[in-house]
DNA sequence: CCTTGTGAAATAGTTCACAGCA
DNA sequence: TGCTGTGAACTATTTCACAAGG
């Protein structure tokens, strides 16, 4: 296995996982690069080249074992263990990704709550008690957990991402609506609909011309 | 303008505007590629070059106006009109989207809610009363939307968005947890936290085995 | 015959480095 | 002097195309 494999290719990855396990649960026992790439819409040399980084998967003449290349995936992602995560700032936005039930399942889970309103500290929140955010640090010096999801608003997001990275958290998911600063060993991820709608509009707005000439 | 500007190009430009928008809130009259790269820990050269794709924004020797180059950001990504969205799938996630209140300030109403489950339409959420999804086609031929926000279980997601497709629809933004399929003249981004996440294990689990050896 | 894995070729994207202008 | 805009150089990524295996 290479030591540089880029960024890019990583980042397919979870894509094919998620793929790989609708299929498994479909029961199919073998896949092709050709029809992975079909629902993905994506060549299937790329899916082989990218599963070429990591090992040798696949059958010639055959495809994929869909059982073991899910779970070659899982292993390669680090899917094989569950990620603790905290989640800061409790309000709209915040509440809704509490009770998201979408991270469970795939092997994460939210352990604490916290925020930096007395009015909303101490209150419960999809079956946790909110702590002051205050306690950050301690808590985390206490029991470390990697990933720290910021749902704080905007303005608050760099100091509680500060706050998040000097208590040791090594990952953050971003879901505030602004560019955000991290040190390289922090691995940051941005949740941002607005960000995507953007860029949609950006196509819309000359498909439109394109018609009305 | 060349005719072929790349995507992840446009891609880029939602981030700048958004910086640049907080930079004109605080003020600023004048910005260098230097500071906007600064904070958004990439090179100058390549802000410079995503821009000069579309013009000459700046003064040498000085910068860019930021007034000016936010105008000619909005002008660029469509952002100088309103776009209506409508919101399909009023469970957990649809709620939260549909009072998500970062969409109005930057231009996105939401302006119908649609859900199949008959416990649900007809109730009103976010001051919407509740469409049934059956409906959909017959809406959107009376009043067109641009923007179909697709927010169900993944197991209906395709089918919801064939609806919204064959309803004429051109750009879907979906929270559904798996891969979908739209023709080419369908704009089509995921917002999927999970995904961010598995990349994010990915390198956690690296370097967690580099500190254990 | 079918499909993988993979070097090599082709494309795409980024960064350099500097002329030119305020 | 300071900073843009931009060809040219460089680097990254994708796609091709085919040998090899089942």
């Amino acid at each position: 296995m290479p030591l540089e494999i880029p960024e890019v290719v990583i980042n397919r990855l979870p894509v094919y996982y998620r793929l790989l396990s609708r299929i498994q649960g479909e029961g199919r026992a073998v896949v092709s690069s050709q029809e992975l790439g079909d629902a993905l819409a994506v060549t299937p040399a790329q899916i082989r080249k990218d599963l070429s980084y990591f090992g040798r998967f696949g059958k010639q003449g055959r495809g994929y074992s869909v059982q073991r290349l899910t779970e070659e995936l899982r292993q390669i992602l680090g899917l094989e263990r569950r990620w603790r995560m905290v989640l800061v700032g409790i309000g709209h936005l915040g509440r809704a990704i509490a009770s998201y039930h979408g991270f469970e399942p795939e092997g994460f889970d939210i352990i604490a709550l916290y925020d930096a309103d007395a009015e909303v500290v101490g209150s419960t929140v999809s079956g946790h008690v909110v702590r002051d955010a205050s306690r950050l640090e301690a808590d985390l010096a206490q029991e470390p957990v990697s990933i720290g999801v910021v749902a704080v608003p905007a303005e608050h997001a760099q100091e509680v991402i500060d706050m998040l990275v000097g208590a040791g958290i090594q990952a953050i998911l971003c879901y505030a609506p602004r560019a955000v600063q991290v040190p390289d060993h922090v691995e940051l991820r941005q949740v941002d609909p607005v960000i995507s709608l953007q860029s949609i509009t950006y196509h819309l707005t000359r498909t439109l011309e394109a018609e009305t000439p």
